[in-house]
RNA sequence: GGAGAGGUGGCCGAGCUGGUUUAAGGCGUACGCCUGCUAAGCGUAUGUAGGGGUAACUCUACCGAGGGUUCGAAUCCCUCCUUCUCCGCCA
């Protein structure tokens, strides 16, 4: 959510924002809403004051036994006439709040403007591995472990069913990267895995996602599509203390996603599915450090990626690409030697106060003063079925069977899968 | 699922037979004083949001959420959420 004092002085660059991120929302429906509003409120607040001062003067009155009938009725009056403006107002409200629900966060000056084709790769870490066969994607090298069928007999098409070292293999590394983060000074939180609407509001899934997540009508809950729900849930409605400052979370999540209306060749596989595993990494941070700390998980997700061996790059998203909640993100691609393609595997966002607003995160300044919005960060650390794609097929070796790089091999004792 | 008890400012906690409570008091915090340091003590200030004014300042709202009763609601009524205790059910 952007600061009304924000939208008052600033609609032309709400406005641009809105253009940047291909949004269709009007801000001038906001100022119309927004100036009527106030004037009532105006009016409101004059009428109270009197009938504050009639209730005083009948109080005392009444305490001195006498009568206070001409007092009472013109309270009355007044009480008429506040709750039809009041009603006015609730309704003005409603088109309010629904209105800053819609407009995105403000992209950060130094990100590209444009569709998806005005990504910046920033940087790029580790050699495209060369085989001297023709090398095969995943689901090839992973028949038997990898089940799509006996997933869609479960729950419908394209889930996961791992079976055998598959399923080890998740596990280890879902264990592996939160020790990694642990080690580095983050706090493992295991939270629930579905959320109400109001969680949803808060991150801003909602309500622009809302066709794209699983809902559980009967107990009007959601089922989460990132870790980034819960994590940063956590601090909804909080008053942090500045020394508090920065909370750095990791936890381990299934996300779930409806996908909906993607099927076809670029969904093969583990590319994209209703419901992935995912360790994420939550931060809240002071203002004035948010970028540094957007640059540290950066480079800890990076990080991962070389211990394990991995080729990857690094994107800059413009515009157009950027979540509506984000001012700047990064995503970062791992190489997939059978399809021979990059798969995004992390996007590390900055949301600067837009979803601290939404969620009333804030902190209270170490000298004391007034409470202010904590800036929130997050990003995959790492998503689980691309990570293993990446394994899978560039490791592979002209048998079919796959080299595990040395960190893994010792987790998982062997250093070849067969 | 059933019964009962709670939800008040950063925290604790009074008020809840409706009207000088426009939320007492304490803790914490900030500043100052005093004690030759420290501890203790004393004094003052200190909720959030929005509006008006150049300004000192001032007005309005907020006591889990939303409705209702009333001239007037933290206080009475209804619905919902949530926490705790007991019972039931259950991996």
């Amino acid at each position: 959510m952007l600061d009304r004092k924000f939208l008052r002085k600033e609609p032309q660059i709400v406005a641009d924002a809105i253009k940047a991120k291909n949004e269709k929302i009007d801000i001038e429906l906001w100022i119309n809403a927004d100036s009527k509003r106030r004037a009532l409120m105006l009016q409101i607040e004059d009428l109270r004051k009197l009938r504050n001062e009639l209730s005083k003067a009948v109080s005392m009155k009444k305490r001195n036994g006498e009568n206070a009938d001409s007092e009472m009725n013109k309270s009355r009056e007044i009480g008429a006439n506040l709750s039809s403006l009041e009603n006015e107002v609730a309704e003005i409200d409603i088109q309010l709040a629904e209105l800053e629900n819609s407009f995105p966060n403000i992209p950060d000056s130094d990100v590209p403007l444009g569709g998806e084709e005005n990504n910046v790769v920033l940087r790029s870490w580790g050699e495209i591995p060369q085989f001297d066969f023709a090398p095969r994607p995943h689901w090839d090298l992973m028949e038997g472990v990898f089940q799509p069928e006996a997933a869609g007999r479960i729950a419908g098409s394209n889930f996961i069913l791992f079976r055998g070292w598959a399923a080890k293999l998740q596990r280890t590394l879902i264990s592996w990267m939160l020790d990694h983060h642990i080690n580095s000074g983050m706090e493992e939180i295991w939270a629930p895995f579905v959320a109400t609407p109001e969680s949803m509001t808060a991150t801003a899934q909602l309500p622009k996602m809302d066709d794209d997540m699983y809902r559980i009508g009967r107990d009007d809950l959601f089922l989460i599509p990132t870790g980034e729900v819960p994590l940063t849930n956590l601090y909804r409605d909080q008053l942090l203390e500045e020394a508090d400052l920065p909370v750095r979370l990791c936890g381990y999540t299934p996300c779930f996603r409806r996908e909906a209306g993607s099927y076809g060749k670029e969904n093969r596989g583990l590319n994209r599915v209703h419901q992935f595993e995912k360790v994420e990494m939550v931060r809240f941070e002071h203002p004035d450090r948010s970028d540094e700390a957007h640059q540290e998980l950066l480079n800890h997700a990076t990080g991962m990626l070389e211990l394990l061996g991995i080729p990857y790059r690094v994107l800059l998203l413009a515009s157009g690409d950027l979540s509506f909640a984000a001012a700047k993100c990064y995503d970062i691609e791992i190489w997939s030697a059978g399809q021979k393609k990059w798969l995004e595997v992390s996007s590390l966002s900055n949301f600067r106060d837009f979803q601290a607003r939404r969620g009333n995160m804030r902190f209270r300044p170490a000298g004391g003063g007034k409470p202010q919005f904590v800036h929130t960060l997050n990003g995959s650390g790492l998503a689980l079925p691309r990570l293993i794609i990446s394994l899978v097929e560039n490791g592979q070796q002209a048998d079919g069977s796959i080299k595990l790089p040395g960190i893994l091999a010792e987790l998982m004792g062997t250093e070849v899968i067969r």
